[in-house]
DNA sequence: TCCGGACAAAGTGTATACGAAGAACAATTA
DNA sequence: TAATTGTTCTTCGTATACACTTTGTCCGGA
């Protein structure tokens, strides 16, 4: 699985770190990389084919964004979210997502409510094929056009970064919670598209306060606290 | 988190990254480095007396951080925050330290009460000694305390991290309007102590309008667009 | 058997050097 | 004048070296 990653990682134009970090994100999220598992660079520099540099360079970012966390003299580990962290991730997601639907409703032109309606298309079309991971995707990819829609960078890279987390611990039962809130998702649009601000964050709280509950009755199947 | 972990291991050695990462993070709100100027790997390394590599990590976290922007083969510069990122940080800020109040309010003990009365006095103190360059300390201590408290670490370092910011934008300007908004530090802390969340939602979101209000009549003369 | 310390191994932290490639700018040429 | 070519600066990635910490192992003594 190096090789080939590393011939696709060599065939783009981005830096070196860059793609480490994308890749142990991603290895991360998919839970290749198991929480309190140790990384130790030389081992990360073989996985990604690459030097010790790009590495620690990756793993510092990865640990300003909570993926893993570095032990001083002892290198970094995997992250170990609790179950307490649920709690406090929806929280703010409570906020900033509501936020970013808000201003969406408010600043969406036409074209953005078409793309969100292209989304919403092909998510009912692989709900229809039973294909939950592509179904994921698109949920995925629908909330961050959200937040990009909303046109504030912070709100929009902060709420990115927790999202991905939330995946993260997730990640199981959000594939299955997909097709049910399919529904949410075009309310949500739909709100979006009539251009009312409270109408669009009311949507954008229902939509989070049925993921949270999801979220919870899956939490005792899955890698908790540690 | 893992803080338990990391106080007992190798907790007297701060690596060199960090340090340099703190210099920068200081050198930019400050001011020594201003906004748009490059940040050459050399000009650092010799700056800070180290040798390139800390360097480079601690540019890959102030790149997540929103310090600096990096530029693919040509380097980093520091970030030029516009005027239209005034309005988003204070829309998230809006979002997230009310969420802060509420969950303050809803969980303060007494002692934390009794800290947060404490920063009060001090800042009146300050105040009538006409020490602004205190007052403004006092101020940053205790919007993060009341960050603290809400018991959210999510919350916590995300509003950590947008109130550095709105601390560099606006350095000069915070330090004059300190005394005033300290009535309304006050009518926050009496919210707190009170326990409800409503009220402690209110008082923040009135103390963040007329700081919002404030930072804007201020940017006209700050190093504001480009 | 159990304890304690010497010892080796593993891994991070830091420094340095080198080559490749990109970007900016100046010089040269048509 | 305009386009092209070179030069230079800098980043990007690699490789290497070494000090220092942490950790685990092994061995001798009680």
């Amino acid at each position: 699985m190096a090789e080939d990653l590393r011939d696709k990682l060599g065939a783009q134009h981005l830096p070196l770190r860059d793609q480490v970090l994308a890749a142990l994100r991603t290895a991360i999220i998919d839970g290749d990389y198991l929480p309190g598992e140790r990384l130790t660079e030389d081992r990360l520099a073989e996985d990604f084919g690459v030097s010790r540099n790009p590495v620690r360079e990756a793993l510092r970012v990865a640990e300003a964004e909570g993926f893993v966390v570095i032990l001083p003299r002892r290198g970094a580990v995997v992250a170990s979210p609790s179950s307490g962290t649920i709690t406090d991730m929806f929280a703010v997601r409570g906020r900033l997502e509501t936020l970013a639907a808000r201003l969406a409703a408010e600043r969406a032109t036409a074209a953005d409510v078409a793309s969100l309606r292209a989304l919403l298309d092909q998510g009912r079309e692989a709900t229809q094929r039973h294909d939950l991971a592509r179904v994921a995707e698109l949920n995925s990819t629908l909330h961050l056009r959200i937040l990009q829609i909303s046109g504030n960078p912070w709100l929009s890279s902060i709420a990115k970064s927790l999202y991905l987390h939330v995946q993260w611990v997730f990640r199981l039962g959000a594939a299955e919670r997909a097709p049910h809130s399919w529904a949410e998702h075009i309310q949500l649009v739909d709100a979006i598209e009539s251009g009312d601000g409270d109408r669009a964050e009311r949507a954008a709280l229902d939509h989070l306060d049925a993921a949270s509950a999801a979220a919870y009755e899956n939490a005792e199947g899955g890698y908790g606290a540690r």
